[in-house]
DNA sequence: CGGCATCCTGTCGGATACTG
DNA sequence: CAGTATCCGACAGGATGCCG
């Protein structure tokens, strides 16, 4: 699915659940989403709750969802590089989607 | 994510979203569901909708939800085959997270 | 119509090593 | 700490052809 450019663009014009499909559409940037919704977080917070993610992996999500305009990457201030990712409104609307989720899959799996 | 059998079995005993991400983690499948839930689907129905997914592809995506219970296959009688694919109760319990999905869309994509 | 078998390529992502 | 670079293997999935 999604496989050319061209074809993206045609399903996410017709359908908003495919345009959130085309965001949440890998378990991996959805687990980023979750853990990022509880509170901002730091590069290598992930790598703890999301059982080893490699760094380049992890890496791509967050540009992809920087992109997205979901997130935003702070730079934060110190002798030490500090670097913070947070939800923007955008991003943090997401939470409903989330929930839903978080609820059925409470439910039923 | 999800790479070992291993690893998705550790993430998805501590999080019912991971689990629900665990199936809905990838756009096809997504919009299979999204059909689905509207009405009952033949085989062929997909190809169109989806914009030209492939049959492999589809037939394991389809085997994927009916192995989760999401989807039974009924093989209806008939001079020549003819299959219709349903959502199963936990199937169509799926409708919350989709319509949160679609109107994340649509407010923000 | 509703698939399955085979082949083949592209992409994803882990491992490892390195940098400011 | 927060990444980037490179290499490489695994696998998803398209294309094609065939079958009951």
């Amino acid at each position: 699915m999604f496989r050319t450019q061209q074809q993206r663009r045609d399903l996410c014009k017709k359908c908003p659940v495919a345009r959130v499909a085309d965001i949440l559409g890998d378990s991996c940037t959805l687990l980023i989403l979750r853990d990022l919704l509880e509170k901002p977080r730091r590069f290598s917070d992930f790598g703890n709750s999301l059982s080893g993610i490699s760094s380049r992996t992890l890496s791509n999500k967050l540009k992809r969802l920087e992109k997205d305009g979901l997130m935003v990457r702070k730079e934060l201030a110190g002798r030490i590089s500090h670097v913070e990712y947070a939800l923007t409104k955008k991003g943090v609307a997401l939470h409903d989607v989330i929930e839903a989720m978080r609820k059925y899959g409470k439910k039923y799996l």
